[in-house]
DNA sequence: CAGCAGCCATTTTTT
DNA sequence: ATGGCTGCTG
């Protein structure tokens, strides 16, 4: 498929700021990758060309993509595509202040801190400064500050008085701020936010002119690069906004993105950014994608019905010659139980009769809260999924202990690492003795770990000063190791040495076990990282491991669908999406709804949803939700209201007393399949979706999927599914272990 | 000092 | 419903 005028435009324009207003689906990423490519091919250098993408897994994509774009093109043949910098904001300000980073007072190994480290952290500045944890929770605190950095904002009262960022109490938290910072420095580390501000504060440093300016490394960083492309910038933030510019000099500035896109407002990112950049770049010319090659017609409609109600866009129609398409699917049911059912019967459906693969469906939820319930069908009725974030491998407790060991070992200054892993397993060193250590090491101006080196000057008594000098050296020999041992060998001399699997292994319990397992797929994951790369260290690997988003790791095995949120979605698509929990309160959030900034986010966000499929749609929504240990009963989305009925058909049971919907009196169908398709094996048009209620009966038997059956040999299973009627009745029952079997009902009985 | 029970607040989205 | 934290007990 070749490149439309407009897209061809977008990559060949030259000379001048350039900003590509791309709606969903239009080929932004071909754009990108292309207009890399026809660099290259122009004889630009690889290494004079950055690339700055918004996940890392976007980068790697990204990556992937120029290098076919190389192979397809024979003049690029030679070209070595990899000394393109590609990244993320993070990981480019990474890799700059490793090489750079002492003009801001970071060592080359320093350390990334997660969300749970700056909170451990925070957690002990609050408390020695006496401020109220109950009132100021770390997590908010933090939240503050980082909205503050993202602004770009420093670190001064006069600044922050005037943002109401840190009401009511802007001294105190300004105190937090400064004293989080200085043990951030003390510890060689920084965090996401950080990551940011010092690579800005580092490329602003440089000095304006002279002939030093010739031979500094920073100055010639930054005018190193020819032509700088940025993706989703809808989605930066002023910080990142100006290291792009910092980054730029004299380079050609591509920027590509979409404002009815712009989702990630909560953290800091401005859309004005992308709406303003033709008059904070003169002679900017703007290109317009409009044509979608994505989703089909009707789909395309729906997302164009719900993002028209927000003011203040730039406005663009997207169409498509896809033709119409099938009807969107819109399902009401009782509950999230019935809902994750429907879900699951309309894949397992559509996956048996029209042999559709597991990888073409994707479910979207708002919150990761959602997600239970969705795991718990699709076991049920045996579909693989794959979930994107939620809780993350790198966020099990027995991942950040290996980590944080060997992170002590590469920088054993970092407190957080020392403290974290200082007494597990237990090794009889409490809370007492790390608090006299902590205070000493404050009082000396030195890391703890230095003075744990000498427990007996910090004041800790015989026996717990032997357990402290037994741990040092225990870490000082695994350091002594350092350099030579390949990283999965380190890690399992780590586990060994410091009696951690011992420990894990005399529990016993299941729950051991799968730490264990855990572990030992971490250490795979090592082992695969120095195979690829045996020159990089410890420290690269930690990058990976603190920038990591998502289980890039569990290259699949199989189809699988794909259970996220819909923030997470942004960038993919998928053949066929659900949408679920289109309530109000779930889906525009309850935190959304009294502020109309914050619910046209939300509105943007079911734009990104709806946007994502390509050839079936199905929107859900339960009529009550258990939720936060909660029954809640929400009217149907607002964005659900406001397709256009002439786009949608309708599933499930129609509330009964109270209407929820105003759908006119459209017709209900039962069924979470498609009526047509008598194909083998055909589903029952009489489903009934909710326990309960409803009169599904089959000779006087209620059946619904989910209910449990019995059968002389293989035992109590799980009704998927049945057809026939009468004597000739026949149910699908799957079997714990047995598998899924098609039954005359008559052999069976329900529980 | 370790382990456990009960109490409390929390519960959007992510680099 | 879940998880983190406090305070108590062995």
């Amino acid at each position: 498929m070749s490149l439309n005028p407009r897209q061809l435009e977008g990559v060949q324009h030259r000379g001048g700021p350039l900003l590509v207003l791309a709606g969903a689906g239009t080929g932004k990423t071909r754009v990108i990758t292309h207009r890399v490519a026809s660099l290259l091919a122009e004889g630009i250098p690889p290494w004079q060309i950055l690339a700055v993408t918004f996940t890392n897994k976007a980068a790697q994509e990204m990556r992937e993509r120029i290098a076919v774009s190389c192979e397809d093109e024979p003049s690029l043949v030679g070209v070595d595509a990899s000394r393109i910098w590609v990244g993320t904001f993070h990981a480019i300000a990474a890799r700059i202040l490793r090489r750079f980073g002492e003009g801001v007072g970071l060592s080359p190994r320093f350390a990334i801190y997660d969300t749970a480290d700056q909170r451990s952290l925070m957690k002990r500045v609050l408390v020695s400064l006496d401020i109220d944890p109950k009132q100021f929770t770390p997590a908010s605190v933090l939240g503050a500050i980082d909205r503050a950095k993202n602004q770009g904002l420093g670190n001064t009262l006069e600044n922050l008085a005037g943002t109401g960022l840190f009401e009511p109490r802007l001294g105190a938290v300004h105190d937090a701020w400064k004293r989080y910072r200085k043990r951030m420095r003390e510890a060689d580390a920084v965090d996401f936010g950080d990551l940011l501000v010092l690579a800005v504060e580092l490329l602003e440093q440089v000095p304006s002119e002279g002939q030093l300016a010739e031979f500094d490394p920073v100055a010639r960083l930054r005018r190193r690069f020819a032509h700088v492309v940025v993706d989703e910038y809808q989605d930066t933030n002023p910080v990142q906004a100006r290291m792009v510019e910092l980054l730029c000099g004299q380079a050609e500035l591509c920027v590509v993105g979409d404002d009815d896109q712009a989702i990630y407002g909560w953290r800091g990112a401005d859309v004005s950014q992308i709406l303003d950049f033709p008059e904070s770049h003169p002679g900017c010319e703007v290109i317009r994608l409009e044509q979608n090659y994505r989703s089909t017609g009707h789909i395309l409609a729906c997302a164009d019905a719900v993002i028209r109600h927000n003011a203040g866009r730039l406005g663009k129609t997207l169409w498509s010659d896809l033709g119409e398409g099938e009807l969107v699917r819109v399902a009401r049911l009782d509950d999230e139980r019935a809902e994750a059912r429907w879900v699951a019967t309309a894949i397992a459906d559509a996956a048996m009769n029209e042999g559709a693969s597991l990888d073409e469906f994707a479910v979207f939820y708002r919150t990761h809260a959602q997600s239970r319930v969705f795991e718990e069908a699709f076991r049920r009725f045996d579909l693989p999924y794959k979930m994107v974030g939620g809780t993350r491998f790198f966020d099990r407790a027995e991942i950040k202990d290996l980590v944080a060991y060997l992170r002590l070992l590469l920088n054993p200054a970092s407190g957080v690492d020392f403290e974290r892993i200082v007494n597990r397993p237990t090794r009889g060193i409490g809370a007492k003795t790390v608090e006299r250590l902590a205070t000493h090491a404050l009082r000396e101006d030195t890391t703890i770990f230095e003075a744990a080196r000498d427990p007996k000057a910090a004041g800790v008594g015989t026996a717990a000063a032997r357990k402290v000098q037994g741990f040092v050296a225990m870490i000082e020999s695994l350091m002594s190791e350092l350099d030579d041992a390949p990283l999965d060998e380190l890690a399992e001399r780590v586990l060994e040495a410091s009696g951690y699997r011992e420990s894990l292994a005399a529990q016993g319990t299941d729950e051991a076990i799968s730490r264990l397992e855990n572990l030992q797929e971490f250490i795979g994951a090592l082992a695969e990282f120095s195979r690829e790369d045996p020159e990089a260290g410890l420290a690269e690997y930690l990058e990976q491991v603190s920038l990591a988003t998502s289980e890039d790791d569990a290259a699949a095995q199989g189809p699988m669908l794909t259970l996220m949120t819909v923030h997470s979605a942004k960038g993919l698509e998928f053949e066929r999406v659900f949408c679920t929990g289109m309530e109000e309160s779930v889906f525009p959030h309850a935190r959304s709804l009294e502020d109309p900034v914050q619910m046209e986010e939300e509105r943007r966000l079911a734009y990104v949803a709806i946007t994502r499929a390509k050839r079936e749609l199905a929107l859900t929504y339960a009529a009550r939700r258990f939720l936060y240990g909660q029954d809640h009963i929400n009217a149907p989305s607002r964005f659900v209201e406001n397709l256009p009925p002439e786009c949608i058909e309708l599933f499930g049971r129609p509330a009964r007393a109270s209407g929820h919907l105003s759908f006119g009196a459209s017709s209900w169908s039962q069924s979470a399949a498609r009526p047509a398709a008598p194909a083998e094996p055909s589903w029952n048009d009489d489903i009934v979706y909710d326990e309960g209620y409803g009169a599904g009966q089959g000779e006087g038997m209620q059946l619904y999927v989910g209910m449990p059956i019995r059968h002389k040999k293989f035992g109590v299973g799980d009704l998927v599914g049945w057809n026939g009627s009468g004597d000739q009745l026949k149910v699908v029952v799957r079997f714990d272990g047995i598998g899924q079997k098609t039954i005359l009902a008559r052999f069976c009985e329900p529980l």
